[in-house]
DNA sequence: ATTATCTATAGATCTATAGATAATGC
DNA sequence: ATTATCTATAGATCTATAGATAATGC
């Protein structure tokens, strides 16, 4: 039982790592200037790596920035489930995901960047995140705490609203985020059927820990 | 006083013709692939225009896309306005914007696509639309027809469902588009303060003819 | 012995410009 | 006479690959 080594041996893990190390560079080019006409070699030289060894794992840079994209999206999954996993209403976990995304797009600028730019793509394709948001969204559909959707058009609304926040947070920067996650959380609620009453109430309620 | 000719004499105009025909060559590319890392010779071919013209009207490719998006963004909102003017209600006014745009996915998805790849980088620009929902907003928020929202964040949260219904109506086509629209609008509606009861009426009323 | 990485490079492609041509104004 | 368009091209850059090198497995 190794202590912390990732699978694989060290070969394959090197390997990897040269891998993670593009999609890394991709990433961060996806957030600076979102270009991707920029050359391989560029993009090698940001990662640090050799620039023939981009053929050994990608076939075109396309393939690199659709693998940034995924990895971006996987990663804001993952935090998603780590910060919100124990929040049983859905209606507390509409407004602690804006409340969170919020505040990533201060602390985790660069994952946040990718979103702004290719999320919407992504809002109907089955990575981890539509799968989750239309799961929740069925919960509180079954258990009443939503009413008057339909569960895709409800997807549509709430991906298309969350990528509004995280464009409204690096458009209008002077804006506190906190405070406009809440109302725009509020207003999704009300757009989910929670009574008005309701969906000012569940909006301020105080948040476990979000990190 | 001539008939029909445009502005500017025939040299002039001439010369707006082959701008023209380089942005309009534009917005198929960012319609059909969004790859802007295609080479201005072929973009040039694309717009039937000799290469070396280009340089004549723009200082880089980046240039020549935006003008492609906003030149959209302007045809969008021409629309808006032929088709929308006359109707006074506020929220009649947002079923209606929902509704056109569904349709114009099918009958513009040229225009359709380039909003769908640009569009939210410009919901808090100055262009025509954004200046014009903002105005929209603030005329039902006076009216006491929309309640308990802030006008930029009922801003963005508008442009971000209106933005995907249209990723929506290209990424699930098989939907009715209409009934979508319509479905969307309501719950827009709600999220705008609108009552329940009158959103799902108002969402519902016979509009005018939308061309 | 095997396999990924790295370096070097051939060939293709692209950008930006110079100079010729064509269209129009006056 | 003026100005935009077009053609041709120099020089820069990029892609994809071949062959050398380095790291690891067995």
């Amino acid at each position: 039982m190794s202590t912390s080594a990732p699978p694989g041996n060290r070969f394959e893990r090197r390997r990897a790592e040269t891998r993670r190390a593009f999609v890394r560079a991709a990433r961060q080019i996806l957030a600076e200037t979102g270009d991707t006409s920029v050359s391989i070699q560029a993009i090698a030289e940001r990662a640090d790596v050799g620039f023939g060894s981009f053929y050994n794992h990608f076939e075109s840079k396309t393939e690199l920035f659709e693998a940034a994209v995924a990895d971006a999206l996987e990663e804001f999954g993952q935090t998603f489930d780590e910060r919100l996993n124990g929040i049983d209403d859905p209606a507390e976990l509409v407004t602690a995901g804006f409340r969170l995304s919020a505040r990533m797009a201060d602390s985790h600028p660069e994952l946040m960047q990718v979103l702004r730019r290719r999320g919407l793509g992504h809002l109907y394709s089955d990575n981890g995140l539509a799968t989750r948001a239309l799961r929740d969204l069925q919960v509180g559909i079954a258990s009443g705490r939503f009413t008057d959707v339909e569960p895709v058009v409800a997807l549509s609304a709430l991906g298309g609203t969350l990528l509004s926040l995280v464009e409204l947070r690096f458009a209008r920067p002077e804006l506190d985020g906190d405070e406009a996650a809440v109302s725009l959380a509020e207003m999704v609620l009300r757009m989910l059927g929670v009574p008005p009453d309701d969906a000012h109430e569940v909006a301020r309620r105080p948040l476990p820990d979000l990190g």
